[in-house]
DNA sequence: ACACAAGGGTTCCCTCAGGGAACTGAGTGC
DNA sequence: GCACTCAGTTCCCTGAGGGAACCCTTGTGT
């Protein structure tokens, strides 16, 4: 949790901050997105303290982007599995990891390749316009007060 | 900065985050992007800390994503600018405004709202294919072990 | 029956980063 | 000379992250 609150913000980008800003809930949300969904297999592989780990699984399923699934009764064990929500989230990371790639993966290439099912080809995320379709860049844009702004 | 260090991870995410994943940094980002590029500006909008609005300047500057320009010689008065890292950067920006937008915003509608120069329109960003042009979510993908991975 | 292990946490203490306010220092305007 | 602005820096205080140990429930080997 940041000293700052930031969700009270007329900001989106604070509030999707508010939400995975806190450091450690990107990485979190993108073991559970490989499907690394167990307390012990994340913790494991990040290197997080425990404490930390429990606190965000805690605050991200209280945010609507994780869900808390019992997998096995007898003994009881959970796993973490992403909502709608945090699905949508993931498109975050993709661009995120498209970043990574281009600014500082360096020599050795990116880490992890991505095959786009639709076509079957080694891609990468571009943001595109939703209206016409074209790419769309932050430098496109004009910016405009949108209904929900502060008074 | 975070107590233990994303950057040499091998993982484009992790050192995305080691870039802007400190508290605070996608909102000077934000700042600057929007044209308020200045410290006294970026600081009484925000609220921020000095201490930590110059700690964060300092490591953007580093990392390459902002660049400290004088504005004016006597006095001497700076200004932070984007650099073409740091512009591409914006574009993550972009995603958080439609994932909080779609999710956070609530009854009263997205704060700012983005009209895209090529088409005129009021849009937002959506992720698409590299390759193929469609729109390509987290879901998908195949994820393939790349050059760049851990031995 | 008993020891031990694994999953999934919780508790403890320590350190260091963030918040807030005060201070600095160059330069300008009056 | 005095006030004011920009752009920081310095100070102290609090509270979040790191690390290790501990806990509880159930399963398993002997």
């Amino acid at each position: 949790m940041q000293r700052t609150q930031f969700g009270t913000m007329a900001c989106s980008i604070a509030r999707t901050l508010d939400v995975i800003g806190e450091p450690w809930s990107p990485l979190i949300l993108r073991n559970v997105y490989v499907g690394m969904t167990r307390f012990e297999q994340i913790q494991q592989d990040l290197g997080i303290s425990r404490k930390v780990l429990a606190e965000r699984l805690k605050g991200l399923v209280g945010n609507g982007i994780l869900e808390r699934r019992e997998y096995s009764e007898r003994p009881p064990r959970h796993e973490y599995v992403l909502t709608a929500k945090g699905t949508e989230l993931c498109d975050l990371l993709l661009v995120m990891v498209r970043w990574g790639d281009r600014w500082t993966a360096g020599e050795a290439g990116p880490p992890v390749l991505y095959r786009h099912h639709a076509c079957g080809e080694i891609s990468h995320v571009e943001p595109h316009c939703s209206v016409c379709g074209a790419p769309m860049h932050a430098t496109d844009l004009d910016l405009l007060p949108g209904p929900g702004q502060a008074a």
